[in-house]
DNA sequence: AAAAATATGTTATTTTAGTAACATAATAAT
DNA sequence: ATTATTATGTTACTAAAATAACATATTTTT
């Protein structure tokens, strides 16, 4: 989690700052950002300093400036396609998930293997999964979901290589590794169990 | 994420013990639990020694034993309610979450202020928002997970604590954060916007 | 205009997490 | 039986991440 751990930190100061501006602030100290994401301050200006992201001796940092910044680093300001594998309860979910408008991330098609569920002309058309490598391919998709069943997680991520994919965000429990694609692994019963260790042992 | 990395590492390990487990493993050695997850040998066995978890000096660990233990050290022999607040799409998937039964992990009731949602007399039922600091009170619930639309999820944080709930689980992309109860924030929008960056800068 | 105050930019220090190394004990081979 | 092998248990080391400290620049106050 070592360079990972610094752009989650950007992103925090992204969502924070994207607050802070909607409620009328212009600027913003370190400290500010420090106190509420439990950070020291320095950090926030080391952070700073190693984005380019220069604020006054004074007046701290404008944040509108930052933004810019932290977005450019990102690399969030352009639309990205995303294909969602399995369109069980959690995939339709995140089919309609609100985040994903604002952040310019479209999602362009599902699949499965239920009958039942595929369906070509709906707006956000539902294929099935043995058309997933040739979609990748032909619609150059470099983003996928994966919300499969457990025994189903592998197949898909073969298939998803195959099409040249380059990042999937991993909702199966199955811990899935690539030396080829980018996976994000979200486990959610991982994310409660820490939770029950949390409030038994401390 | 200090002490926490610690954790998620011991449900790393006891989901692939499970899983070797399930295909017939009886020992495992330090260095095939190392490989698989992508860390050195010496890391695992300080793990386990340090929560008292021992092998034999040639023959590697019992999968049994380091199990029951892991299990020991994290709490989870034993059942758990849980509570979901936000009966829209992704508060109804995780209501029927295939990983919270094999884990023990029981989903006692949803919420929502839709009445169309409201059903008390469904298998998994569905109250009114007004209900949930009552009936966390009442039937003694310690776990929650939270799945409201981003305005919405302050207001349902303070009814949780005056309800003297324990832990977390926050689906919401807004960055919650309290005194009194144990918060884990899983923020799809950022786990994606991660990946993105992931994928176009390295 | 001078002094005081304050928040940044940067360096030094501390802390922590992970790896490497090795001695020990148990097993297997000769 | 004796030697070689091998994987643990533990200590020493390394790397890196975060904090603390401080000098500098800017602003505000008197």
């Amino acid at each position: 989690m070592g360079a990972d751990d610094k752009v989650y930190r950007l992103l925090n100061y992204k969502n924070l700052l994207n607050r802070l501006k909607s409620i009328g602030f212009v600027k913003v100290f370190s400290d500010n950002l420090a106190d509420t994401l439990d950070i020291s301050p320095s950090l926030v200006r080391k952070d700073f300093r190693e984005f380019g992201i220069r604020g006054a001796q004074k007046g701290g940092y404008t944040i509108e400036t930052v933004l810019f910044k932290i977005n450019e680093v990102l690399g969030i300001d352009k639309k990205h396609k995303i294909i969602i594998v399995g369109a069980g309860r959690i995939g339709q979910a995140l089919m309609h998930f609100p985040g994903f408008r604002k952040e310019g991330i479209i999602v362009s098609a599902g699949f499965d293997t239920d009958p039942e569920k595929i369906d070509g002309e709906a707006v956000i058309p539902i294929f099935h999964i043995k058309e997933l490598t040739d979609y990748i391919k032909t619609n150059n998709i470099k983003l996928a979901i994966l919300a499969v069943p457990e025994n189903a997680a592998m197949g898909c991520l073969d298939m998803m290589e195959a099409g040249g994919i380059k990042g999937i965000l991993n909702f199966t429990s199955m811990n899935l590794k690539s030396l080829k694609v980018a996976i994000n692994n979200v486990n959610i019963g991982n994310e409660i169990e820490n939770l029950i260790f949390t409030i038994t042992k401390k």
